[in-house]
DNA sequence: TGCATCCAACTTGTCGACAAGAAATATGCA
DNA sequence: TGCATATTTCTTGTCGACAAGTTGGATGCA
């Protein structure tokens, strides 16, 4: 991809970072920079055809989300991903599941379900053609919009690093994503999103528990057979 | 303050960063630099007698932070405590103060009751000495400890901002504080320790709801007073 | 006087070079 | 040969300087 540093005239000032950020953060959550991969600092500028310094700039941003580890005056690496304490993840993730929700419920406004309903839409597409990797992107998508609903900045933010988390793990085991529990989530959206419009913030709230739980408990089934095929732990 | 300068020449290598970015956080957070306060690059390289880019490092992880908000090619300044959308901000403390001390009662080991211990006795000093910011920074150095007892860093990391965001918060109407209630704090606090250590999970969460819901009601109280006196909402 | 334009001074963004610390390699000694 | 030590090499951390964009004031025109 050499069309990236072929750009390194027309650059506007203050756009590189950005650049060097997004391209970055999405090579790492696609799994294309697996978990332990070495950054260099020299080989990215000339890779990008820009000076260390906006990299570094973004790598510290990259450092800021836990994307990245660095060690001081040594190496840097993409982050692993933590197999042991994997129950925090899970129980942060459902509890943000349940309250983004429950806000949806309760904040939204119509303009919001018009996004919510176009995810759920891309989702379903992603099942129909059994694409995996699109299933968990439009997943996470969809998921982050009814967040974006619930009007909770906090919220929102957790959720969208956790989502973004759950992106890396799962790309590790998208093979072993039959085509039948999909199915099920489509009609588990349509529900959720149906207590989200008629702001009925407890269903909303319950659905979303059992959507997350089970969600979960099928990365957990992955994770065991994963561990002991891939992993060895 | 010009010992911070005096050290320019015995400073470790990669220590600066972490110099200037605690010290920038303290005084935000501390109000010593207000919300809009302008932040100069040169003028920090000065005072701190180091060049631009380790500054200029920090200032990215402030703002990663949201401390700190950046106009690209213009300035940068302390960003501002948002008081239209307060409600997240309280929705999101009252959570995580519920779910930390929840999972402390399930998770916590012997040692990380000591340190709650000594967190609680040095809040009940504060209460004593009728010194209403140390009674700010020991609460929240409290339940940050009962939080780390609950091991769970997704939480813990939004709880520690959300802290941090109150201590700014609070400081504005310090003045407010009277000492009648953080007496009563003092026994609440006594009475969620001993349930985390009996690992009464229920009770743990019910205690910490309701002494959340008390301290929101009580910052509440004083904000609507101060954005009648001082803000002019 | 009022307004548009231009110019100057600041501030931030980027660069290339150098220094320091750590890992890898080579060297010397037993 | 095996181990401790010195040296080289490589990566990161810091620096001073320059470039670009912005702001506010000066200048010129109607």
């Amino acid at each position: 991809m050499d069309n990236e540093t072929s750009l390194r005239n027309e650059r506007k000032r203050g756009s590189g970072v950005k650049v060097v950020y997004d391209i970055l953060r999405d090579e790492i959550l696609h799994l294309e920079l697996p978990p332990g991969s070495p950054i260099d600092e020299v080989q990215l500028s000339e890779r990008f055809g820009m000076s260390r310094t906006p990299i570094r700039e973004a790598l510290v941003r990259l450092a800021g989300e836990g994307l990245i580890d660095t060690l001081p005056n040594r190496s840097t690496m993409v982050s692993q991903i933590d197999f042991l304490n994997m129950h925090s993840y899970f129980d942060a993730l459902v509890l943000m599941y349940r309250v983004t929700t429950q806000l949806a419920a309760k904040y939204h406004r119509p303009e919001d379900l018009e996004i919510v309903r176009a995810r759920q839409a891309e989702f379903a597409e992603a099942v129909e053609a059994q694409d995996a990797l699109a299933m968990i992107s439009t997943n996470a998508a969809l998921h982050l919009a009814i967040a974006e609903a619930g009007r909770n900045p906090y919220f929102t933010g957790l959720f969208s690093r956790l989502l973004n988390e759950g992106r890396r793990l799962l790309r590790l085991y998208y093979q072993s994503y039959d085509d039948r529990l999909p199915r099920r989530f489509v009609e588990e959206h349509d529900e959720m999103i149906a207590a989200i419009a008629a702001r009925d913030t407890e269903l909303a709230e319950r659905l979303a528990r059992e959507h997350a739980e089970q969600i979960v408990s099928q990365i957990q089934k992955l994770l065991v057979r994963g561990d002991r095929l891939d992993v060895g732990l």
